[in-house]
DNA sequence: AACATTTATGTAAACCTTTACATGCAGAGA
DNA sequence: TCTCTGCATGTAAAGGTTTACATAAATGTT
């Protein structure tokens, strides 16, 4: 619409050059009282604001930063862009959030911003493209991986330990008695999905428990398929008698599933969730879950960008936060909390 | 990180002019053939990519649109947005999520974006400030209204009709013989909040029934609220026999009140929500509601602000899509459909 | 009174593109 | 041979800032 008013009318009707319009914004050199006064007045009577794009360009800064989820849906997700956009705000960058949906060339379009001098640093909340390009990537330009780590790479994260979390979990159950324990896990081309049916595996075997291939499914994180991979587990002939869902919007999925089988959580079959999203303590039964600090997550993965793009040193490249067990009704007996 | 190569770089090396290579680049005017080999490898050989910022500046473009949402990790909006992005995905722009937290300065400071020129659009899908102030700046800015409609204003909107959607349900429990129906309404500064309030005693009225103040109470969507709201209904002497949330969200919360309360749904109470989002059918009791078609809201809305962005005539300017109430098992009997 | 210092302001380059206009040249028609 | 047309390319302006450097005026120092 209407033509904007640009710095220089604002030096033309206050009488001055475009630079000292410049300083009274900036406020950084020193400029006359009188004449400071002038081009405020000059600045209100044609109603201007600074063209962003010319600063933008002029410091080849942008003060936007990426932040990459699979899946903007998913109540995690949202959770830990939160704490992206709080820790943004503060620093003050705009976050421009993109969905991928697992689709490589949709996250590459949105990387490719950054090789474009149009954005300033990226979060990747999920790793699913091949290593090698994340790694060049990263060597070129800020990034950050927030809920991932990626075994033996460099390049900054924060995260909890998932294989850690989902060992003590698994435990849990086993702890309760239980001998038939499933896990759906999160899809397989994504790190921490390995990382937590590591963990799962890994507590079976202090156990002296066998692994049966069958008790294993994989699910996308979506709570479709948590309902879906679940009725595939219902339909074993020994059945389970817990399930571990690796992301409570799958266990949830999983609850309803078994409800529609007419059995009943936890009496019938004990179902345990991972992250701790807000509703995992609304749902009936409420979920039993791994809570892990997804504000913070996303706050401390901001800051590490933020040190990353002004070249300051980070000390600790690979942050690992606190993970906390919350034992809510769905794994049934031995209830040490209600959350 | 070292720096980049620019279009200069590239013309030297291909010894040729800055504007053979920008015509290689864009393709539009002819270019001889061997000049275009030798571009082109001196593109490659540097590693050049265009800045986007350079050329954003010379279009007085951005292809970035702005979605602002009172919260992200309220999952009705997230598919809203959802639909946003693959709308602008589509169109060629990229989109800038913003959460405002009903904080109009926040919701200001994304507005600024557009004055400053670093953004070409915004889609508000609550307005919470001012009417005056979004009138004036919908005057000199493409901007769309998602999910909202503001009576009485020109200003291009996609939404549902709240209003009679809040009459519907409310009208399917007084005809399961509910004489005393609560609701739980959204913050009273937002216009669906009301329009869905206003929808609610209409139904009252034309089956009248009295309205008794107690048994409207005020939540802000989301899941706390609506577990607090309702915990404040059953603390009622005469208690409600049933109570229409204003969003799923805090239907849910209600749910998890009256479940603590020793009472079952819906056999105590009934319950019905607003959205249909993706968790509703899958909480138990599964949750009767209003479907709205989030994604295609956010589609339709990206599409007009397109149209608005090109100065295009955009036909009807105020968009209202079809809704369903969806029963399912929370208001009890007379089930027609199961979700 | 001559000079050094400080303060206020202006000039012009730089950031990197796109594009209107100008130029040069080859082939065609007279 | 001369002019006309059309293609390929170059030149330079424009887009709106910020900022290094230059200049000018005012103040202070001896």
């Amino acid at each position: 619409m209407i033509t904007m008013a640009t710095i220089h009318d604002v030096a033309r009707l206050a009488k001055v050059s475009i630079a000292t319009v410049s300083r009274v914004m900036s406020g950084a050199d020193p400029v006359n009282p009188k004449t400071q006064q002038r081009v405020m007045e000059a600045m209100e009577q044609l109603n201007y604001t600074p063209n962003g794009l010319a600063r933008n360009l002029r410091s080849l800064k942008t003060n936007v930063i990426i932040a990459l989820v699979p899946d903007i849906k998913n109540p995690f997700f949202s959770e830990v862009i939160r704490g992206i956009e709080d820790g943004a705000r503060e620093a003050g960058f705009h976050v421009l959030v993109g969905s991928t949906d697992g689709d490589r060339e949709k996250a590459k379009a949105y990387m490719a911003l950054l090789e474009e001098s149009r954005a300033d640093g990226l979060i990747l909340t999920t790793a699913q493209m091949d290593q090698a390009f994340i790694e060049d990537f990263a060597a070129r330009r800020p990034m950050v991986l927030a809920c991932e780590y990626i075994a033996g790479s460099e390049i900054p994260c924060v995260s909890i330990d998932n294989e850690s979390a989902a060992r003590k979990i698994t435990k849990h159950l086993l702890a309760l008695g239980h001998t038939r324990i499933a896990h759906i896990m999160g899809p397989s081309n994504v790190v921490l999905s390995q990382a937590r049916l590591n963990g799962y595996k890994q507590a079976l075997r202090e156990h002296g428990m066998p692994e049966d291939e069958l008790l294993v499914q994989e699910g996308d994180f979506s709570i479709e398929s948590g309902y879906a991979v679940a009725k595939k587990l219902l339909s074993i002939e020994r059945l389970p008698t817990a399930i571990f869902a690796a992301s409570d919007v799958m266990a949830i999925g999983a609850l309803r599933a078994i409800h529609d089988h007419g059995l009943r959580v936890p009496d019938d079959i004990a179902v345990a969730g991972f992250d701790d999203i807000n509703m995992a303590s609304y749902v009936s039964p409420a979920l039993t879950t791994i809570h892990q600090p997804r504000y913070e997550i996303g706050q401390r993965s901001v800051q590490m960008l933020v040190k990353l793009m002004k070249a300051e040193e980070l000390g600790q490249a690979q942050v690992v936060l606190e993970d906390t067990m919350i034992i809510r009704e769905s794994s049934g007996k031995g209830h040490e909390e209600k959350g």
